[in-house]
DNA sequence: ACGTTTGTTGACAGATGCTCAACAAGGCAG
DNA sequence: CTGCCTTGTTGAGCATCTGTCAACAAACGT
């Protein structure tokens, strides 16, 4: 049977001969796609393939084992979404620290469904995906200190602050918006890290 | 081969008839010994009955499925390690919550590989985990608010709490003893708790 | 001693990750 | 235009793993 143009599930793919590189990025769409309906070990790369319209060879071809194309998939989706927050401009550091949470506050209003599943492939994928996301955040930390015009403060602010920030997630992520105003969300989570990080440097003498 | 007594791996298992709820127990405790050395998916429940010195198909006696037999392990890994923290005495709110960030800080140092085990559940696995770590969380927000001295304060004091408790999981987690002092830790996580609960009650007004 | 319950198993079916050798489409030299 | 050569592409097959089925055998009651 010769491939044909074939409409399939969401994408409609002329399944003709691509470029490596049209190849990889459609597919790591796909798997983009797929892996928001459901986690990674319920996804068979058959489906994937089938979408794509090509064979699961071929797959095979451009992503050596599953796992590197999770990884691909989930670091692509990463790099979108998580690209870091331009701190904005030179304002006093209450104003540069609002902006950052409602920032935050925009993006998973935005994209609740993708930023939820890229933290729950931090959990369970590959130990490269947990890597990535662990990484993430650790660039985040100096992001935010720098924000709050605190240049480096010794162990306990760092510690203190990827806590936060993951407490912060957390919160915005289980946040219902018809219990809790937008506005008090967000005043409360700037008010909360300036407090945070005022304790963790008193204790830092 | 008549099956005899037979010494693998860790345990050493008397491969003879056993009661229904001996089995069950020697799965599970199997199942959480491996789960902390990989991740599920990379489990084959041939190990999981080799160890215990059965064939396959007397586990899926037990557990009609995997996800089955992943949601018992952890579910009994839970009860046992989750257990509500017995709210000490009757001190004053700060005290007692002490004793708290102190209960947890102890625990994470003496399972830290359980711990991150359980929570690595929480992200990757079946729905039902993660619906029982959610439950567990929810259950502890109103312990941790009682210890302050603070019955019911309303949805953003409810959330504001989730979110702390999981910053705090993270920050324990991450915690360098060496980089900082366990009383250090220990003060301004209590610090930060308090300070928190009361700028969430002062926002409701 | 016989039968019923129930712990236990080997053999098989279906799905899925992954390999291998070969086909075919497009570009480029002669 | 012809023929080669790179490379996108595929079907068939292998290994592993989940889940099923029918039957065996050890305890226990009658």
């Amino acid at each position: 049977m010769v491939a044909t143009s074939e409409s399939v599930g969401t994408t409609t793919v002329p399944t003709a001969r691509m470029s490596a590189d049209a190849r990889r990025a459609q597919l790591i769409e796909i798997g983009w796609d797929l892996l928001q309906e459901r986690p990674i070990h319920e996804l068979a790369l058959d489906e994937v393939a089938a979408r794509a319209g090509i064979s699961r060879t071929l797959l095979f071809h451009y992503f050596p084992t599953k796992a590197d194309f999770y990884v691909a998939v989930v670091s692509a989706a990463s790099d979108q979404l998580l690209r870091p927050p331009r701190v904005p401009d030179d304002a006093a550091p209450p104003e540069r620290i609002r902006r950052l949470v409602e920032g935050f506050v925009r993006l998973v209003e935005r994209n609740r469904g993708s930023y939820t599943t890229l933290v729950r492939a931090a959990g369970g994928g590959d130990q490269r995906v947990v890597d990535l996301i662990a990484r993430t955040r650790d660039a985040l930390v100096p992001r935010w200190l720098d924000a709050a015009g605190n240049p480096d403060v010794g162990p306990l602010a760092h510690l203190v602050v990827r806590g936060w920030l993951v407490g912060m997630e957390e919160t915005v992520l289980s946040w219902d918006p018809l219990l809790v105003p937008r506005e008090e969300l967000i005043d409360h989570l700037v008010a909360s890290f300036i407090a945070e990080l005022g304790l963790a440097n008193a204790a830092a003498r």
